[in-house]
RNA sequence: GGGCCCGUAGCUCAGCUUGGAUAGAGCAGCACCCUUCUAAGGUGAUGGUCACGGGUUCAAAUCCCGUCGGGCCCGCCA
């Protein structure tokens, strides 16, 4: 079934250009033009608008005013587009309601829980690679802010047809782990508390101890290399306590309905050889250069300067040279990272050894794992990866990109897409993991699992005082999920970019531009359909001449869901997602407030299939955003 | 020295990639609307030199150049 907003606009273009043909004969302009000057109007002016005259003025030596009269004078109404005007240069139509709304909702009717759905991304296998925090800590504000865009962009690309691999990369060989690792080995301190939580206060400790005492510096630097050596005991017990701290933050994951399906642990890559692999295989193909003296003797680096095409950034760097390996032999972590996604695009082979981490995640899929012990399996190659890193990894990212391109790999460089995002602050400090910024003060930590805590507490309250939940059993699941919407909701609806500054007062909004707004408006939708009772909202009316025009606004909404969907996939900007929800839930609640629906004669059944369509769509939304819908709050 | 991101109402933010009609929300504050489908809502009024200066264009918050603020990056650290 064809989406009706797409149909309209392609029956406009074609009548315009009708129109055009008849009032002028043969205008030279470009065909494809015509479609990207026909927009959805603000509705005093009509349903979808075009601004060609403008375009038109010059070739036809007239005023765009009178060209959009006698093009509109020209143009025959259609099916779906009806009644068209000119006003001050723009071609103005209206949609013919019935319908454009009978259309509209039929389509949401038999699409059901797949409204909106694309086949964009049919045949494409993409890794999406989110949120990757050092196991030495728990998942905090600015963590979760990239554990939720990871979600949300990997939701839409399954809802796009993409093959999704959410994956999870494990660094537990760097200093940070080390760090704790010594601590744990050393304070004599027992875990108190989650573990996660636990690691990450002696981490703060360790690393405190460290920068005053030269000897335990020595010690940790040691231990760092007896780790990356694989096979000794402090290996076996840094990954014990790595895979005991990953799977705290798992409970902290689970919590916020965040799933992977595979984690990648460093010392898999190591124990693999995966960056022996990568070196070979790059020095094959000539891109390494290995100086023997000055300044960076006795390493193995490549050049970007022969890659300044690629970006301003590698223009005018202080040092255009890059280090792979070290003059010590150890490997830098652009090496890493250019190994590893030699291994996601199947330039080398898959040699991991998977096994179960979590059987059962909240979605009802496994979540698997790189071990030294397990099944062997395929999971790639990628098509293309989406790495969620904040901001300031930008440049490594870029030499991430440029190494495939001095590498041969043109369009694998292309397919790395690096989706960027601010960090999250708090005022007056940072959420440095070293200096212990997550842990707050007073009490008030910024772990997401405080955060989580915190805001489900006040939305208890509130639930706790709802005429509509009765069943008092289920206030604590309902509060759980409401404050799950409002943080998720919060959040995706900033765009990536932007810095944000994480606040207690916005945290705990549930009013207005919010995730509990549209939650709400959801549930509104239901329980008037369940008054209505239960076949009524199943009929789809075959007669929908009594629209007025909150419904219509509506409906104008909902028929292009598929259209934002598609844009927020293909843009990497789940805001898109939020905003128009925002605006889906706002067009209803003016309709729910302005007409009545139940007893409303006539109009009854074409209003309550308006209220099934919204309230599906809203859903459907909502799922994409990993928001549960809920019936009743 | 070079590069990136941000700057829109008192506050928090959309809109900018693809230029179009009087620049949109929410919060705060003001005035209203619950015996009527959930008031976590709706209505009305108020609130803007779209940081600044140039340029391109019939048309600029949007594109280009420059300036000023704020944040970040350019390591044989991770």
């Amino acid at each position: 079934m064809n989406s009706p907003s797409r149909d309209a606009k392609s029956e406009f273009e074609r009548i315009i250009d009708d129109a055009i043909l008849s009032a002028y004969g043969k205008v030279d302009f470009e065909r494809k033009m015509l479609g990207d000057t026909i927009k959805y109007a603000s509705s005093e002016f009509g349903d979808l608008s075009c601004s060609i005259s403008f375009a038109l003025a010059r070739s036809l030596r007239k005023d765009p005013r009178k060209i959009a009269a006698e093009i509109a004078k020209h143009a025959k109404a259609g099916r779906l587009v009806a009644e068209i005007g000119a006003e001050s240069g723009y071609i103005n139509a209206r949609l013919d309601r019935a319908s454009y709304g009978s259309a509209v909702i039929e389509r949401i009717a038999a699409m059901k829980k797949d409204y909106g759905r694309s086949e964009i991304g049919k045949g494409h296998r993409v890794f999406v690679e989110s949120p990757s925090v050092n196991p030495n800590k728990p998942w905090h504000v600015g963590h979760l802010r990239n554990a939720i865009l990871g979600s949300v962009i990997s939701n839409l690309l399954e809802f796009c047809s993409y093959d999704v691999e959410r994956e999870n990369y494990i660094d537990d060989l760097g200093l940070q782990v080390a760090e704790s690792v010594w601590g744990y080995m050393h304070m004599g301190n027992e875990p108190d508390k989650k573990f996660d939580t636990w690691l990450g206060e002696q981490y703060v400790m360790v690393n405190k101890r460290m920068s005053e005492k030269a000897a335990v510096k020595e010690e940790i630097n040691h231990l760092v290399k007896r780790m990356e050596a694989g096979g000794t005991d402090e290996a076996k017990t840094a990954r014990e306590i790595a895979e005991k701290c990953v799977a705290a933050q798992y409970e902290t994951a689970s919590m916020y309905g965040i799933c992977h399906d595979i984690l990648v642990w460093e010392s898999d890559i190591v124990s693999e050889k995966l960056l022996e692999k990568a070196l070979s295989v790059a020095d094959k193909a000539g891109m390494l250069e290995k100086p023997k003296e000055g300044k960076y003797a006795g390493c193995v680096t490549i050049n970007l300067d022969k890659v300044k095409e690629l970006a301003k950034d590698f223009e005018n760097p202080l040092e255009d040279t890059k280090v792979l390996v070290r003059s010590n032999g150890t490997a830098t972590y652009v090496a890493k990272d250019f190994a590893f996604h030699m291994w996601k695009f199947g330039i080398i082979e898959d040699t991991f050894k998977y096994r179960t981490f979590i059987r059962k995640q909240v979605d009802g899929g496994e979540l698997r794992t790189t071990s030294p012990s397990g099944e062997r399996k395929r999971l790639g190659p990628a098509d293309s990866v989406i790495n969620i890193i904040d901001d300031r990894q930008r440049y490594p990212q870029l030499i991430l990109k440029a190494a495939f391109k001095l590498l041969g790999y043109p369009e694998i460089s292309s397919s790395i897409v690096h989706l960027s995002y601010g960090t999250v602050g708090v005022s007056g400090g940072s959420l440095s993991g070293r200096k212990g910024g997550w842990m707050g003060e007073d009490g008030r930590s910024y772990t997401a699992d405080y955060l989580l805590e915190e805001v489900s507490k006040k939305a208890a309250e509130i639930v706790g005082n709802s005429k509509k939940v009765t069943d008092t059993s289920k206030v604590g699941e309902i509060a759980r999920a409401i404050a799950l919407g409002a943080i998720k909701f919060d959040f995706v609806s900033v765009a990536p970019e932007k810095d944000m500054l994480f606040s207690w007062e916005r945290a705990l909004k549930f009013e207005g531009d919010t995730g509990p707004y549209c939650i709400y408006t959801y549930a509104r939708a239901t329980r008037l359909l369940e008054k209505a009772g239960p076949a009524e909202h199943k009929l789809v009316e075959k007669d929908y001449s009594a629209l007025g025009a909150g419904e219509f606004a509506v409906i104008k909404l909902l028929s292009v869901a598929d259209e934002m969907v598609e844009k927020a996939c293909r843009e990497r900007r789940p805001n898109i997602l939020t905003d128009y929800l925002l605006e889906l839930c706002t067009a209803f609640s003016k309709f729910y407030e302005a007409v009545p629906v139940i007893g409303s004669g006539e109009a009854e059944r074409a209003r309550l299939a308006v209220v099934s369509s919204t309230r599906q769509t809203i859903g459907n939304m909502l799922l994409l955003l990993g928001i549960k819908p809920l019936e009743r709050m």
